[in-house]
DNA sequence: ATTATAAGCTAATTCCAATTAGCTGTCAAG
DNA sequence: CTTGACAGCTAATTGGAATTAGCTTATAAT
């Protein structure tokens, strides 16, 4: 049952994996469990399948993004408050992000398929870099400009400390999503990285 | 003239923008300059150009990584010397190297091929990460490593040193990857970083 | 001069994958 | 009960793309 929504997951499993040209729609077909035309009663094309899978991110991230407070909407640092920011709050902070980011399966295909897909349509490149880099580097610039105003961290250019922060967090990912077994190798690393950078900008040393 | 070297060009500017699969023999060809059936006169498939693709590059990495003391020999950080590094010499390097992995015309198109392939195929997974991850990790993380022994930085895990310091540059050449036109607004952030990461690093502030 | 080879071309050939045609069974609404 | 929409199937159809066949010309070696 529910058929037409089984058809988005399994083709999203197989464009992140293949991309768009090497997915056969008999092979999404074979993935559901059905032959390759029955799957045109439910879509009118490949292309559809793919357009189909966009649409129903587009209304996904919107809502992900606000409940992790990453959208690049300027309000929504304002739930971080002023006050002291713990080490172990930036470690669970990063460390969720980058766990939610890297485990969750929707958004790990998605992201793999944006990845593999992004230089041959301008929209998905566009996609990537909101979602991957301008928001999460709003979104972390204004809470490190607030937390430097706050006295909690070093007085530094909030940009740069986003940066700082987030891309081993990004960069790490990438890695992860070619090669999940080494993901134990990296994890610690990744926590090492937010308590030196938290221990860095507090001036501890 | 050489046209079996021009057939390796032209396709792998097609195939970093478009991908393998989506790249047909007569458009290499036509780029080339000849019909898709002379093209068999030099190599035998397309698989085979992909094939004689990958090859070439695994010569000339190997050149240009220790040119650029890249490489995983842990025995090359032995040219950096114990001694002061100043401010300016890290941006140096680390200008250097973003602009050459950014604008190096083949180095670009080997490595947007590379984003574009790697789930499909392990070998380029393992090419990506051991060229943009591992190889400079281990390099930088031994440079760091001597410039704490030496006094010169903080001593801090020099794992995580390489990991903050090379990660904003990678992940910004990703972003710069999909927005050429987006260069600009990135350039000085990335020098910001880097000088940054210095005075973080040598206790200024 | 002759001939072999290299490198190009046009015209098949072959295969494959998307899509369409047309049929069948189920089942809910009337 | 019976009819229409739904969702599936098998068997075409169509079009495109890789590769092969077979011919031509230029050139370099004999």
């Amino acid at each position: 049952m529910n058929t037409k929504k089984r058809i988005l997951d399994e083709a999203l499993t197989l464009f992140s994996e293949k991309g768009y040209s090497d997915v056969f729609v008999a092979d999404i077909a074979k993935a559901v469990g059905i032959k390759a035309p029955s799957l045109y009663k439910h879509y009118k094309s490949k292309q559809d399948i793919f357009d189909a899978i966009l649409d129903e991110m587009k209304g996904n991230y919107e809502n992900k993004a606000s409940m992790l407070n990453m959208n690049g909407n300027n309000a929504s640092a304002d739930a971080v408050v002023f006050s002291a920011v713990s080490e172990d709050d930036l470690v669970k902070m990063g460390m969720g992000l980058f766990m939610y980011f890297l485990h969750d399966d929707y958004v790990k295909k998605f992201r793999k398929m944006l990845t593999v897909e992004q230089f041959k349509n301008p929209d998905l490149a566009l996609i990537f870099t909101k979602q991957y880099a301008d928001d999460p580097f709003s979104y972390q610039s204004a809470m490190f400009g607030m937390l430097s105003a706050g006295g909690v961290l070093k007085a530094e250019n909030p940009d740069v400390m986003a940066l700082q922060f987030y891309s081993p967090l990004f960069m790490i990912m990438t890695i992860c999503d070619r090669h999940p077994e080494r993901e134990r190798e990296f994890i610690p690393l990744i926590e090492q990285h937010i308590r030196q950078f938290s221990r860095l900008y507090k001036g501890e040393n």
